[in-house]
Order: C-alpha cells, then sequence, then structure tokens
RNA sequence: CGGGGCGUAGCUCAGUUUGGUAGAGUGCUUGGUUUGGGACCAAGAUGCCGCAGGUUCAAGUCCUGUCGCCCCGACCA
C-alpha cells in the first residue's frame, strides 16, 4: 500500500529500536503521560480504562474466592517496618520516608508504603483471636512507591497502582493452597482475557520476596524475547505472625500462629500488554480489557443515510460490546490509522456501497483481515470476530514464546544461546546459589523460575549446566524487564 | 549511582559555534470543498527558549547551579 509508509512514520519501527517503540505506544495511544515527579506516570483515561478492566475481572474472582476489600493506610511509622528482618532489608534501600508534618520534625518518620505486610500483620494481630476469626481473606486496591532508580512507564515505575491481597489461614496446609489458588486466578486472567501465556512456577530461594518462605510466580515473554514477571503470590508460613505476635486459639485449646500468605499483579500487566501483542502500527488490545472493542467508521459520511445507518448500527451493538462511534470529521483514513495506534481489536466500516448490499466491513486489528458482514448477523459477527482476535493473539504470543525457548545441557550452549540474543534458556541446576550468581554475572539472565508444569520440568540433563555436580531443578532462565 | 545525549509553540525540531526583533513543519480555531488507508483551499490564534542565579548596554545563545526526560551500565521482588 502507498500509504502504509506514512502510517509507520509516527511510531519508531519495533526492530529499530524496541525500547523506543515502546515509548512511543505509551505517549501515542494515549495511555500515559509524564508527571513532574521522576518515575511517576499520569495515567490517563484511556490506560486507565484499560487498568479498570482488569480490575474489574480479577475483582469478581476474588470475591467469588471468598476475598473481601478493605483499605489501609498510605503510611508506615519505621519501627512497624523493622519488626520482620528479611523484609525490612528487602524493601529499605527503595522507600521513601516522610520526616515532617506541616513545619514540625516527626519523632518518627513513616515510609510511603512499599507494601503492605506490616500494616496488615498490625492489624491482624488485633483481631485474630481464635480459629474461628480463621480465614481471613482480604485484598486492596491502591497505589504503592518504590524509590526505583530506573524507571520505565508501566514495567517499574516510582509509584504504580496495584492489587495486593494478605490472607490468613489456620492451617499451612490451607495456606498453602491459597497461594496456589491466587497463582492459578492471576494465570487465567493473563492466558484468557489478556490472551499473554505465561509460564507458572516457583522461584529459586534467591529470587524469593523479602520474608517470604515460597514465592510462586507467572512469568510472560515479551515479543522481544525479554521476561516480564507478570504477578507473584507468597507463602509467608508463621515467620511475619511470630514477627508481629499475631496468636489464635486452636481447636485443640492451644495457643498456635496462623499462616500467611500475601499475593499481588500491577499496572505493570498493561507494560505486558503492549510489549506481547503491540506492533509497528502501534498498540494491539486483546479484547476483554480493550476500552472500546469496536470502532465504528462510517466512509462518506455526508452521503444520505450513512450516519443514520451508522447510529443504528451502534444502538444494535452498544448493549453487546464496548462500541464506539466516530462521527468527527476526521477522514476515514485518518482514523483507521488513529484506532490502530490505540489497539481498538474490531473496525466495523460503513459506507454508501455497503449500504446497497445490506452489509459492512468489519477489519482484525491484529492482522488486517476484512471481513464482510451482513447486517442481518452483525449481532453473531461482531462477537466472533472479537473471539477470532483473542485467539489470534494468544496464538501468535505462543508461536513467539515457543520460538525463543531453548534447551542448554551444557555450559557452552547455555554461552552461546545467551550471547545470540534474547529469550528463555531451559538448563538444569544442582540449587546452589554461587551457580545462580554466576550465571547472572557472567550472562545476565536470572533464574525465571522452576516450572510447576510436570512435563516442562522433566529433567534433560542429570548434570547443573553450570558447575557439573548433580541436578536437582530444571531452571527457565532469561532477561528480564 | 556512573558514562553519554537532550530540554525553544500542543507535538517534532531549527536557531546556540560568532550575544542584537522568537522561527519552520505539523497540530489547533473558523469558513468552505472533501471522505473505501493519515484530504485540500483560505483566514486566524498560540511562547517565562525547563527553572534559579550570574556576566553584559543587550542572553534562547556565554558562565554557575539545579530539576526533568531519553539511552547504556550498576541496582532492583
Amino acid at each position: 500500500m502507498a500509504d502504509q509508509k506514512k502510517l509507520v512514520e509516527a511510531i519508531t519501527p519495533m526492530n529499530e529500536d524496541f525500547a523506543k517503540w515502546y515509548t512511543d505506544i505509551v505517549k501515542k495511544a494515549e495511555l500515559i503521560d509524564y508527571s513532574s515527579v521522576r518515575g511517576c506516570m499520569i495515567l490517563r483515561p484511556y490506560g486507565y480504562a484499560i487498568w479498570e478492566n482488569i480490575q474489574r475481572i480479577l475483582d469478581t474472582r476474588f470475591k467469588e474466592t471468598g476475598h473481601e476489600n478493605v483499605a489501609m493506610p498510605l503510611f508506615i511509622p519505621e519501627s512497624l517496618l523493622q519488626k520482620e528482618k528479611d523484609h525490612v532489608e528487602g524493601f529499605a534501600p527503595e522507600v521513601a520516608w516522610v520526616t515532617y508534618g506541616g513545619s514540625e520534625k516527626l519523632s518518627e518518620r513513616l515510609c510511603v508504603r512499599p507494601t503492605s505486610e506490616t500494616l496488615f500483620c498490625e492489624h491482624f494481630a488485633h483481631i485474630i483471636h481464635s480459629y474461628r476469626d480463621l480465614p481471613k481473606l482480604y485484598n486492596q486496591w491502591c497505589s504503592v512507591v518504590r524509590w526505583e532508580k530506573t524507571t520505565r512507564p508501566f514495567l517499574r515505575s516510582v509509584e504504580f497502582w496495584w492489587q495486593e491481597g494478605h490472607t490468613m489461614h489456620e492451617t499451612e496446609e490451607e495456606a498453602r493452597k491459597e497461594t496456589l489458588q491466587m497463582l492459578d486466578i492471576y494465570a487465567s486472567l493473563c492466558e484468557n482475557e489478556l490472551a499473554m501465556p505465561v509460564l507458572k512456577g516457583q522461584k529459586t530461594k534467591k529470587e524469593q520476596f523479602a520474608g517470604a518462605e515460597a514465592t510462586y510466580t507467572i512469568e510472560a515473554m515479551m515479543h522481544d524475547g525479554v521476561a516480564l514477571q507478570a504477578g507473584t503470590t507468597h507463602y509467608f508460613g508463621q515467620g511475619f505472625a511470630k514477627a508481629f505476635n499475631i496468636q489464635f486459639t486452636g481447636r485443640d485449646n492451644k495457643l498456635a500462629y496462623p499462616h500467611q500468605t500475601s499475593w499481588g499483579v500491577s499496572t505493570r500487566l498493561i507494560g505486558g500488554i503492549i510489549m506481547t501483542h503491540g506492533d509497528d502500527n502501534g498498540l494491539v488490545l486483546p479484547p476483554a480489557v480493550a476500552p472500546i472493542q469496536v470502532v465504528i467508521i462510517p466512509v462518506a459520511a455526508n452521503k444520505p443515510g450513512v450516519m443514520e445507518k451508522a447510529r443504528e448500527l451502534f444502538a444494535r451493538l452498544k448493549g453487546l460490546v464496548r462500541v464506539k462511534l466516530d462521527d468527527s470529521d476526521n477522514s476515514p483514513g485518518w482514523k483507521y490509522s488513529e484506532y490502530e495506534m490505540k489497539g481498538v481489536p474490531l473496525r466495523l466500516e460503513i459506507g454508501p456501497r455497503d449500504m446497497e448490499n445490506n452489509q459492512c466491513v468489519l477489519v482484525r486489528r491484529d492482522n488486517r483481515e476484512k471481513i464482510v458482514v451482513s447486517l442481518d448477523e452483525l449481532e453473531q459477527k461482531v462477537p466472533e470476530a472479537l473471539e477470532a482476535v483473542r485467539k489470534g493473539l494468544y496464538q501468535k504470543a505462543l508461536d513467539n514464546r515457543q520460538n525463543m525457548t531453548f534447551d542448554a545441557k551444557d555450559w557452552e550452549t547455555f554461552l552461546s544461546i545467551a550471547q545470540k540474543g534474547n529469550g528463555f534458556i531451559r538448563a538444569m541446576w544442582c540449587g546452589d546459589e554461587e551457580c545462580e550468581n554466576k550465571i547472572k554475572e557472567e550472562t545476565g539472565l536470572k533464574s525465571r523460575c522452576i516450572p510447576s508444569d510436570p512435563a516442562l520440568r522433566e529433567p534433560i540433563a542429570d548434570t547443573c549446566v553450570c558447575c557439573g555436580k548433580p541436578a536437582k531443578h530444571l531452571i527457565f532462565w532469561g532477561r528480564q524487564y
């Protein structure tokens, strides 16, 4: 197409500079704006609407599984943060402190929450007395602050929006089950609604959350082969409960410490969507979270009956999908490019030629396929096309991941794959943190996880890829965002 | 936190070398013609030259400081 060139001019091509392509998209699709505070972003209506859709899906599932929403304070007194040793060591380097109230210096400085385990624990200590008070299944939607040195919109910002679930259970078994249940809910959101394949697994000790006994993760692979930690769930055991003196009287009339979990996903998921599905024409949104699922574009809108027909189609689709009619006087070509940039999954064109044939044209965002649809079948064909987009996106992302996942049985192979480019490397590991550190140092790759899927966990060799000692686990390695 | 680059109209940038009336393209507003892949004509509006000091008769331009953004590294759940 002659005009193709003009379309791509606006966005830096992916293959030329992936990082620039990414920032072009977040700005041009009007997802965010930068603010005057370093690393803090303004979520604009279009970006926030995506987040709202993610929230709605997750919040429904949290409630279906018995969780309740709460709101905790923004501030954590320093003494409270200090209570759990590993936790404070993990977070201290990146917390922001409030030292003044008005013009008075505070007697104790307050940390702006980087996560709220300590606040929840303090509260749990007040409200948990008996096994009858358990489980406590809490969640909060909020923003947190971590003073990151290098920031990127959605992927790593100083302030970001997320949900954090915090639960307390009578038994270890129940808490561990909760940890895995929430991981499944996250994975299902990613795989189904976000059309983003994720690898479920357990983090190594080195990559565990500060204060956790076990950390589980879903790892996505971006278009460029770099990993994105899309969500984590943690089993805490009784560590925090002991540090915060949370005790309850059990069924046996003895005092016991409850077993705890926490879990979270953040606006980083939006970064994942961008880098999984986006292309050189802009954002590509999975239908489930797209603020606009179908955009209706009238062609030759001044010709008799066209606008009326467009409004009629809008009214027919309105209760069925999130639909927008663009009746502005920009040219159709301009609108095509604009909504492609914004990732709208489906475009509906209606013009005089279509009206003569009682039809309209649907165009898929993922592959630009044009589908001519009889207006009699509109209500069936639109949802079908949206579902086709979802499947197409998932398959493309899955193919990309498979093409960029490699096995390495020995160190030479590992090195040569790591040097060649990005992607996941599957390799055996002895379980020793020294090997993990060495691999990080020499290749820049970190362990993503020990996969949950037994088929993926199947040993590919007997010895550790790094030191040659007997291997304990198969690990997925990769660079990360 | 180290190295490099950059802050001028909503956006992309020229102007800084050699100090002397604030610029272009695009976007925006109004009117008209158009409309199946970023249309065209005409008229108009838009600036604390990132911010604060300094040098100078005079600073977008020179000096000092500071804030922010981007890239590469280090750090990072």
